[in-house]
DNA sequence: TAAAAATACTCCATAGGTATTTTAT
DNA sequence: ATAAAATACCTATGGAGTATTTTTA
């Protein structure tokens, strides 16, 4: 069975083309790299070198061999390389869900930052509804998720990436839309457009508690699952609603929205599964963590 | 350093993920491939099989490992099969020279036959005139030689493969040309074309035996050095010649060719060196031999 | 408790070293 | 006579076996 080692000896003997001399370059002594070539072209069948009194040269088949055996070194080199690279999450594949309303604020540059230090890392980029990312986790659907805050739990953990303030989206014919002061008040008979509890529980609380603080119990109408979809209907004068700030990015024609003081906001973060041994994901999240050591400070989370 | 034993073993557990399975199936116990494993991974830096209780799993870098020594183990078995193949002389280069006269008659089938039998080999087809055939195949320039008989010595062999009968090349308006009842005694006064001795001197040596039986002394007044030139030459009408027989496949107009009965003939053969261990040499001969034994019979001298 | 991998310990096959011979110029 | 590879012989590393322990579901 022909091993590595008589490779690398018969690489050497073929650049050199002297025994004394190869035998030297790979520390060895001349008589083992002679039996070395010896067993070689035993188990070959075939002799690789011709031996003259005063040179040693490569037959045909010698050559043909130097060529192959160099490949499969370098290809052994290659593999070694690959593989120490993949166990340090700088190759592989990550897969990652996102909520929509991720999409609309903190996923694309956290991605494409993350692309740009591990071009290697092949994403798989998915869109998810919120209720349904803690599963995806857990089951090992997915390796991360850009969510909504959600607690830890005994294999998911979270760690806060960024917060979101909400604002009114209203028809730009809603007589409080060009309001010289504006009165949240006046949208308590309004029609309201929510997405279900069930979807995303941390963004209804946060809107209905607004609400109530600003004195009126929303009538919920319709109950879309995107926040998209919230933006569209608010546009064809469905209703209005209260959403994450960043929908104003869709610059859709017919729908205002206002800013408000003071606003309450909705907080985003990453959660994935701690069983999860993706290097992917390790290098994912250190990568997000020297990113967030910029801005904010505690990163402990992250370990 | 990494051996192909440690790549072979591996690539059992990671095809069987069971360490006793595996350990059969590359005729080890256990304990040994537990420690092939260990020694692989310490020598990576790198875990490739995540052991749980009741299952080995590869991790990510593992399976990216695999693929990779996959094609390490694929590369060296390329490399036996190719080296092997070369030295039986199915794959590599062999240099043929041949005489111009080899082009028009032998070399063409001769060739094809080998190519078809043999098509890894890389054929490099070089023309060269018969005085510089001996010592390309002496110097080692070429690997073969298809021209004119000559006489074996120290290194260079000889075999013979054909006999090409001779004839008589006429411009088409020269009387002879049509004569009912055709007389080559009446050539003698006619401008002879031929080339030179020092060129081929066997030719040449038949083409004057030729004349001289036939009771005249050629008035040689050009000496090309190539047959087909020859050939053009008379059909532009300035002279007569004697010449292969196959020179008609030129097809030229103006020429006419007259066999000669009972023909003089000069023989080809292969011109080869014995120091040349050039396995694609050695499979062409045998291939020629293989061929020549289906027609005459002594091909005891390519061994 | 049982199944499976890791560890401890022993042995020997073989890679490698030293000394010497062979070979060809 | 010399340079260089092959051979003979010896040594010791490390790969492989057996027996045992550890681990976790």
């Amino acid at each position: 069975m022909i091993e590595l080692r008589q490779l690398r000896n018969f690489l050497a003997l073929a650049e050199h083309l002297h025994f004394s001399k190869a035998a030297t370059a790979v520390h060895l002594t001349q008589p083992s790299l002679s039996r070395q070539i010896a067993a070689l072209e035993a188990e070959l069948g075939v002799m690789l070198f011709a031996r003259h009194s005063r040179a040693v040269t490569l037959t045909a088949a010698g050559l043909d061999f130097q060529a192959h055996a160099k490949s499969v070194v370098a290809a052994l080199e290659l593999a070694i390389r690959s593989t120490r690279a993949s166990a340090r999450g700088e190759r592989g594949e990550l897969r990652v869900s996102f909520t929509s309303v991720a999409a609309w604020t903190l996923m694309p540059a956290l991605i494409k930052r993350y692309t740009d230090t591990f071009p290697e890392v092949r994403l798989e980029l998915n869109e998810l509804l919120p209720k349904d990312m803690e599963k995806a986790v857990t089951t090992g659907d997915t390796d991360l998720a850009l969510t909504f805050k959600v607690s830890d739990e005994e294999n998911s953990c979270y760690f806060p990436l960024h917060d979101e303030p909400l604002c009114i989206a209203l028809p730009a014919d809603h007589p409080q839309a060009t309001a010289d002061a504006f009165d949240v008040g006046q949208l308590k008979d309004a029609p309201f457009i929510l997405s279900p509890r069930t979807i995303a529980p941390l963004l209804h609380d946060t809107v209905l508690a607004y609400c109530r603080r600003s004195g009126f119990e929303p009538r919920i109408r319709i109950q879309p699952h995107l926040q998209q979809t919230i933006v569209n209907l608010v546009a064809e004068g469905m209703g209005v609603s209260v959403v994450p700030l960043a929908m104003r990015k869709m610059q859709i024609p017919g729908v205002i929205f206002k800013p408000i003081p003071q606003a309450p906001s909705v907080e985003f973060g990453i959660v994935w599964n701690r069983q999860n041994d993706n290097p992917c994901l390790v290098s994912f999240l250190r990568h997000v963590g020297a990113c967030a050591a910029e801005t904010h400070s505690d990163t402990s989370a992250l370990a």
